[in-house]
DNA sequence: CGCCCGCTGGCAGCAAGCTGCCACCTTTTG
DNA sequence: CAAAAGGTGGCAGCTTGCTGCCAGCGGGCG
């Protein structure tokens, strides 16, 4: 096929039925966007960074700090940080999705809205080389996802908040959960990922961190 | 003997000796006193304090700022309090330590100085008296023990600054003990005196309470 | 010198905290 | 409707943290 030809395809679905092998990435794979929308498909994100990781090629993600609007996104960016992901924030919005394959393919998604999002499939070098180039300019101005989470506390829900006051208070675990009306597990479980959001590998780190972030 | 008759002793031995028997209080034992260094013989405060909790007396003990001046003095106090002791600070200078037992003596203690304490045992109902009236109106003026700790940091040792600096780093307990060249019990017999002298139930509490407090 | 103290560290036993696994239930989705 | 996904709680096994007890060690002090 006609490298300068661009191809447009409508929906994620789409998208991964015509150009999910493009999505082998070998040594580059690189992704600009908003937030964490796309990929929402079950398992897609999850095969696609065992895929990479197996090629042992690193994933380098650009987003915006809506990214980490809430706790659950915010709970999955570390979770794919974790995986040996790069993730930077930048503070300029990017309506524009792009994804980046190995310096061969670029992938440009149009601002998400009503119906099906338009992705443009650009194979192209001198479109893609440009691509290129613009992407790592922002990349290196933007702040890793560690020092920008450090700086800035993690929105915390209602039940989060309700946490870490009575671990504010002092109280055990077992206490704790029953003033909760939460198992002892399911408790642990949020103070866990709370300690996750903050940071923490301890719950004196923890307590730190809570009250240098005006949390508790 | 007269009991318009003021007894004047020298230094703390003799007192325990010749008005030993006069402690035995059995409703008040009150104190006021700048600092705890009365009552360092060895043991006699805990003599004092077990048989006044055998007999139900509540001990009041009012100081200045300064017997908290030091890690070891603030702990002492705390543990004492624990044992049901009543104790207030009060800014002004008590420089004439005040003994008052049952309403019936009072010993006043010349100021600290070279060679040995004057002790003058009062039993002159008029002037026990005034001297009650005295000492609980200060009483009355002075804040709580508790209180008082939580609105000011307690003075740390270098190694308990160290101490904080490593949990908050969030290392485990081992490797602080490493770092410290210490042995896994004393590391932690350290760590549970910061956390009473911060006043916390659990390693998040200290960990709040230690940046609140400006201490790390 | 011997004795007493205070500090330390090992040990043991317990309490608290952490996490993987699985079963169950509800909700969502096809 | 069935299948899948997500949330919850019990359980088990482990780690980490806490503390009382005791033995050893070194420094004053009579």
């Amino acid at each position: 096929m006609d490298p300068q030809r661009n191809v447009v395809v409508r929906g994620e679905r789409e998208l991964v039925l015509r150009a999910g092998h493009l999505f082998h990435a070998r040594e580059e794979f690189a992704c600009a966007a908003a937030d964490q929308s796309t990929w929402a498909l079950p398992g897609a994100r999850e095969r696609l960074v065992a895929g990479l990781h197996a090629r042992r090629a690193r994933p380098f993600k650009l987003y915006n700090p809506g990214a980490l609007a809430d706790e659950e996104s915010e709970r999955r960016l570390i979770e794919i940080a974790g995986h040996g992901v790069q993730i930077r924030i930048c503070a300029t919005p990017l309506r524009q999705e792009t994804i980046l394959i190995d310096r061969k393919v670029a992938i440009l998604a149009g601002p998400a809205g009503d119906g099906p999002r338009e992705y443009t499939v650009v194979r192209a070098p001198g479109v893609v080389e440009s691509v290129r180039t613009l992407f790592w300019a922002t990349w290196d101005a933007a702040t890793d996802l560690a020092d920008f989470r450090r700086s800035r506390p993690p929105a915390l829900n209602g039940q989060s908040r309700e946490i870490l006051h009575l671990l504010a208070d002092g109280l055990k675990d077992e206490a704790a959960a029953r003033k909760l009306g939460l198992s002892l597990r399911t408790y642990r479980r949020r103070v866990a990922e709370i300690l996750a959001l903050l940071d923490a590998g301890s719950r004196f780190q923890a307590g730190l961190r809570a009250r240098e972030l005006g949390l508790a």
